[in-house]
DNA sequence: CAATATACCTGGATGC
DNA sequence: TGCATCCAGGTATATT
């Protein structure tokens, strides 16, 4: 379930396994992703090269390689990246394959294939990622997401806020689970219109996202160094969600039952008691 | 421009 | 047990 916290918990348990190691062969399952996979680009730019470290931006992977080269990887909904001793056999799903000159295999699992891989050639690396990173949202930890750059991007939307913070050219790296979870420590009700949300509700906003971010984060960390050889499983199950997935549980802070409701589509959470709708609002909204 | 709908694909859970 | 149905992390694109 990568969103950002998950993607760079990846990351960061993929890091020591992977900086400075050399690809020495591709593996292809020889179905696509989300896109076609450009097997040209990634043999011609991708095997034979070193990795030079591994960055994120949002929910993407960056594959910096020696030279100047850039595997762009998403994880998508059901995405996953293990490593594998090469004499295991790949397993069901496993579509993309890069075997290291450390006798270790990366292995991209997609079930759903609704990840991506692409690839930027050396040349054209820069133009591609300032492209890439100015459709972009800011990224949480930045300083750029602030109350005030919220305030401003949401003037003139007046879409629930769960949308809004779901809106990767806004923010990056929330996604469902997190969109929930944020907006119940900010206090603020999901379906808030973006455009009525005060600065204090911003400010909250804000300093929720980067507190739960944070613990989501750490909380995968604590696992990092076997979830790659094991299960796969990051650690983010260990996460004690405070609202998603807890329909009529209790709110563990005042004990009222946990609300689903669908917004956007997708599955919302929230609790009607710490989240209280603005007065004026609950009359045109369904319950 | 903003909002909504849809498409992509598979597997697990649920219901009959 | 089998089969149909619904639901799930995300995002690019098309349509109102």
């Amino acid at each position: 379930m990568p969103e950002l916290p998950e993607v760079e918990v990846t990351r960061l348990g993929l890091l020591p396994a992977v900086t400075g190691r050399r690809v020495v062969q591709l593996s292809f399952s020889g179905k696509d992703l989300r896109f076609p996979l450009d097997r040209a680009l990634l043999k011609r730019f991708i095997r034979g090269g070193l990795i030079r470290t591994v960055d994120r931006r949002g929910k993407y992977l960056l594959f910096r390689m020696r030279g100047g080269a850039v595997m762009v990887l998403h994880l998508g909904m059901s995405g996953k990246l293990t490593l594998a001793p090469p004499d295991m056999a790949p397993a069901d799903h496993d579509h993309l394959r890069l075997l290291l000159d450390s006798g270790m295999e990366l292995r991209l699992n997609d079930a759903r294939r609704f990840g991506s891989v692409t690839v930027w050639p050396p040349a054209a690396a820069g133009e591609e990622e300032d492209r890439f990173s100015e459709k972009m949202g800011v990224e949480p930890f930045d300083t750029a997401f602030s109350p005030g750059y919220l305030h401003h991007r949401a003037a003139t939307r007046h879409l629930p806020v769960k949308n809004f913070l779901m809106d990767g050219r806004i923010v990056a790296g929330i996604g469902n689970i997190y969109a929930n979870e944020i907006l119940f420590g900010a206090a603020v009700h999901p379906l808030c219109p973006a455009s009525s949300l005060s600065m204090d509700d911003w400010r909250r906003i804000v300093a929720a996202a980067r507190h739960i971010l944070a613990e989501a984060i750490a909380s995968g960390g604590s696992t990092i160094s076997d979830f790659l050889g094991t299960s796969g499983n990051p650690g983010y199950f260990q996460l004690r969600f405070a609202v998603y997935d807890r329909k009529d549980a209790e709110c563990r802070r005042c004990g009222a039952a946990i609300v689903r409701i669908v917004c956007g589509g997708r599955a919302t959470f929230f609790c009607s008691c710490c989240q209280p709708l603005p007065p004026g609002l609950s009359s045109s909204l369904p319950g």
